[in-house]
RNA sequence: CGCGGGGUAGAGCAGCUGGUAGCUCGUCGGGCUCAUAACCCGGAGGUCACAGGUUCAAGUCCUGUCCCCGCAA
């Protein structure tokens, strides 16, 4: 088929990859623009920008798609039989949707109509579900709303979110592949999607890595898990951000303040948490690594009695 | 040139105003013990990121480079 395929992040590279090697014709890739990044503001290509680049394929990065002239020209001159959308950060209006032959198709990590929006990963840990996959769907005008066409699922687990990505993405990209083939030979039906059993996610922010003890040991375990490897879920101790990596709840009943450091050893730092207690095992303080516990307490100290907040 | 912390034994850290490196753990050997992540004795293990410079002498001061990390975006 003749592809037009708009992505930005990592996640989306398998997808783009795997539809080249499928030997679909790729027109042309629609990413975000280069922004300047991390530190010391360097510019940097896209993930999905550096990929293009590297099958030959030419790149696009319009500030906006919507009344773009530009764009809309190299699409109606390309005429692609789809559009493969992916995490690609804009939404698309309806003349690009209408467009194509097949219209657009979108790969979203969830299982739709769970889990709308712009974090599904994260949520689909924090939030505690136990399965959770990917739904390849046809675009419409709401966000993320259009008709399901295939699905994947997998089962969460003790996966954090940097895990579950690369297995969804790996995922995705394989039924969307699958997908596009089926779509060839019209064996795909459509579903809608019951708006009453949707959920939706924000967009994570930093502050959202914020551990409130006062909630249950189990809820920031998922948090713990569901913001690694960003943003994080971190608390503060003396006058240090704490960042935590892992944890595990512990079915004791505890009486003492939220927050309140119980035991530090070398298997880790009791901290009473929503009445029970929560075992921190691995942490980062600002400028270190990531270590374990154990190895932290060979060259600090942990007070105990000292609440973490 | 966004702000800042850091690179010292396998791991985590200390080392103040310069004088040939120390702690905890691990590791190896021995001992004690019914036994141990316990305890006792002893040992191995470090080009102090890299390259220059200052100095009688630098991990410790100066300059440059590389790498890691927190914040901010």
């Amino acid at each position: 088929m003749k592809i037009v395929f708009m992505g930005t992040p990592d996640f989306s590279v398998n997808v783009l990859q795997k539809i080249h090697d499928a030997g679909h014709e790729i027109g042309f890739v629609l990413t975000q623009p280069d922004k300047a990044k991390n530190r010391g503001k360097k510019i940097q290509f896209t993930p999905v920008k550096e990929k293009a680049l590297q099958l030959g394929l030419n790149v696009y990065q319009p500030e906006k798609v919507r009344n773009n002239a530009e764009i809309l020209g190299k699409l109606r001159e390309y005429n692609p039989d789809i559009i493969v959308v992916v995490a690609y950060g804009q939404i698309l209006p309806k003349e690009i949707l209408d467009l194509p032959k097949y219209g657009c198709i979108n790969v979203h990590a969830s299982l739709l109509p769970r889990l709308r929006g712009a974090s599904p990963i994260q949520h689909a840990i924090v939030c505690g579900e136990e399965v959770t996959g990917v739904t390849i769907m046809q675009m419409s005008e709401g966000l993320d709303t259009g008709d399901m066409l295939t699905k994947v699922s997998t089962k969460i687990e003790r996966k954090n979110a940097s895990q579950l990505h690369d297995e969804l993405s790996v995922l995705g990209a394989d039924l969307l592949v699958e997908t596009l083939s089926l779509i060839e030979q019209g064996k795909v039906f459509p579903e809608k999607q019951d708006d009453k059993l949707s959920t939706y996610t924000k967009m994570i922010s930093k502050q959202d890595g914020k551990i409130d003890f006062s909630n249950s040991p189990v809820d920031v375990e998922r948090l713990v898990r569901g913001f690694d490897p960003w943003p994080g879920a971190f608390c503060q101790y003396q006058d240090i951000i704490m960042k935590i990596w892992k944890s595990e709840p512990l079915e004791v009943e505890c009486n003492k303040p939220y927050g309140e450091i119980i035991s530090a050893t070398d298997k880790g730092i009791e901290v009473s948490c929503g009445g029970k207690v929560l075992l921190i095992e691995e942490i980062q303080v600002p400028g270190k690594k990531r270590v374990t516990v154990a190895d932290y307490l060979r060259g600090h100290k942990i007070l105990l009695g000292e609440i973490l907040k």
